[in-house]
DNA sequence: CTATGGCACGGATT
DNA sequence: AATCCGTGCCATAG
């Protein structure tokens, strides 16, 4: 891994020749930085229509032999651009990638699975959609929370996208219908009545199960999750007349739970946490892409940075040549024009070369976690890591801010996620709960936790364990009696918990 | 008495 | 300087 500060060194060369401009240089590389792909874009049109020095093209010629390029030094007469000033290659291939002139591979392979939720829906209701509820449906699909619901209500929908409220609540309609059942309800209780509709009869353990379940969720939904099964089977029984055998409530109660999630993106999205607050666009537009090179034989990965455009950015040589000849205020002028095209390339560069050094270095020290998953990330800082290439650490924050990475599996993640510092203990506390034989208190997590090496307190491992809507200890065996029971397992304790290798507490 | 969740404090991070 | 995060203490529920 290359961490000289090669590119560093130019740049502070650089700075020392010329002050004035060298700030300038800086601010805007700064500016730059901090913007994804998505708000560049605006940003470089911006430019290119306001400076007639710069131009985008669609390809690049030698300038000297005149041959189609793919980088800048040509390889036949290895000339540099005759003046040296930048040209940025913008890849062709992402509807709006682009990538540093320096890496040639051109085969991007198509990952299959890497779908947005909202896109995974879209694609099942989108032939249904008339053009007028396209946009209605977008809105709402970008709305979603990180757990698939939805919170407006369809009138709130019909103000906003000034549709009729029909439409609204027709489309609203076809997105519950689809495919993670009770996505685009408005709380996990209606999402659960999405979901139980769903459902056939025959699939209840027992005949009338699934009635049963519907009336919990509708009427008693607030004793459910006290787990008050004794009151609410009074009122029942009351309310509705109904014969219920004991243990009716708690083996409904376990089809709810083996059946429904109140939560339906996450049955389909594992973790999926979009953390940076639906900041859809940002996950569908990735700014740095990670492939690896050499699949089968654990290859290295490979670093890409993606822009906006497509084609080349650079100075235009003409108005260049032009500019020269002009003469007074006009000559003026596009001198002017020309060092403002001349450091638009060069900061874009500077741009693209520190997040590729960035990005290059994570990806190196994040090997594990981009092939694995979360709980391989090692946390790391953004000032460890602007030690590590020489930068500042604001720079560092500039850079990981609201741009997000796609990785060779698919995933798309926020680059923050790599700075998550409970990441991967969060993960252990998931595969340790899902693999326990009995319900483990967070005292006994804690324990496990300590005994692989990682130190956190009771407490923590409590708030880490909401983060996951891993319900409490107390709560799971209650889950775990209710299974044995309808399923006329034996009574008997499973194997022992696994301690993983702690003396058990002496009860 | 045990297991959790709420509140708030201090230190680290941004 | 503002924010986030882990943790200790205390109240509460079972």
């Amino acid at each position: 891994m290359d961490l000289s500060a090669h590119g560093d060194a130019m740049f502070n060369a650089h700075l020392q020749d010329n002050r004035p401009q060298a700030t300038a240089h800086l601010a805007k590389t700064m500016g730059y930085l901090q913007l994804s792909n998505t708000e560049l874009e605006a940003e470089l049109l911006k430019e290119v229509d306001t400076n007639p020095a710069l131009e985008i093209v669609d390809e690049l010629r030698c300038p000297n032999c005149g041959r189609r390029l793919r980088s800048l030094p040509c390889p036949t007469c290895a000339a540099p651009a005759a003046d040296g000033s930048a040209v940025v290659f913008l890849s062709p291939r992402q509807p709006g990638g682009l990538r540093e002139a320096v890496n040639e591979d051109d085969d991007l392979p198509e990952t299959g699975m890497p779908e947005r939720l909202d896109e995974y829906i879209l694609r099942q209701i989108g032939p249904a959609l008339t053009i007028e509820e396209r946009p209605v449906a977008a809105y709402i699909l970008a709305q979603l929370d990180e757990n698939g619901l939805f919170a407006e209500t369809p009138a709130e929908i019909a103000r906003y996208k000034r549709v009729s409220l029909k439409t609204a609540q027709h489309v609203l309609e076809l997105i519950q219908r689809a495919d993670p059942p009770g996505v685009g309800a408005r709380t996990p209780q209606e999402s659960l009545l999405i979901q139980l509709g769903g459902l056939n009869d025959a699939d209840a353990p027992a005949p009338g199960m699934r009635n049963l379940a519907r009336l919990l969720i509708q009427e008693h939904f607030e004793a459910l999750g006290k787990m008050e099964y004794e009151r609410v089977a009074r009122r029942l029984r009351a309310d509705h007349n109904l014969y219920l055998a004991p243990g009716a409530i708690e083996g409904a109660v376990q089809y709810i739970h083996r059946n429904l999630t109140p939560y339906p993106a996450r049955a389909y999205w594992g973790d999926g946490k979009t953390s940076g607050a639906a900041d859809g666009a940002a996950l569908t537009n990735p700014d740095v892409n990670i492939t690896q090179l050499d699949w089968a034989a654990g290859g290295g990965l490979s670093v890409e940075v993606f822009a906006p455009l497509s084609g080349w950015l650079r100075v235009n040589p003409e108005f260049k040549a032009a500019a020269t000849e002009g003469s007074g205020e006009e000559r003026e002028r596009w001198g002017q024009a020309l060092a403002e095209a001349a450091l638009v390339t060069k900061c874009l560069q500077q741009r693209n070369h520190t997040m590729r050094r960035l990005m290059q270095l994570i990806a190196e020290a994040q090997r594990e976690f981009i092939l694995g998953g979360d709980g391989d990330l090692r946390p790391t800082t953004r000032v460890q890591l602007a030690q590590a290439l020489g930068l500042h650490e604001s720079t560092i924050s500039r850079a990981v801010a609201g741009k997000s990475v796609a990785l060779p599996d698919g995933r798309v993640v926020p680059l923050a996620k790599f700075f998550d510092r409970s990441l991967s203990v969060r993960d252990r506390v998931r595969t340790l709960v899902e693999r326990e034989s009995q319900a483990l208190t967070d005292d006994d997590i804690a324990e496990a936790l300590a005994a692989q090496g990682i130190q956190v307190a009771r407490r923590t491992v409590a708030k880490y364990r909401k983060m996951l809507g891993i319900l409490p200890a107390n709560v799971r065996t209650r889950q775990a009696r209710a299974r044995r029971v309808t399923q006329n397992l034996p009574k008997g304790r499973g194997p022992l918990p696994t301690r993983l290798g702690t003396q058990p507490t002496p009860a």
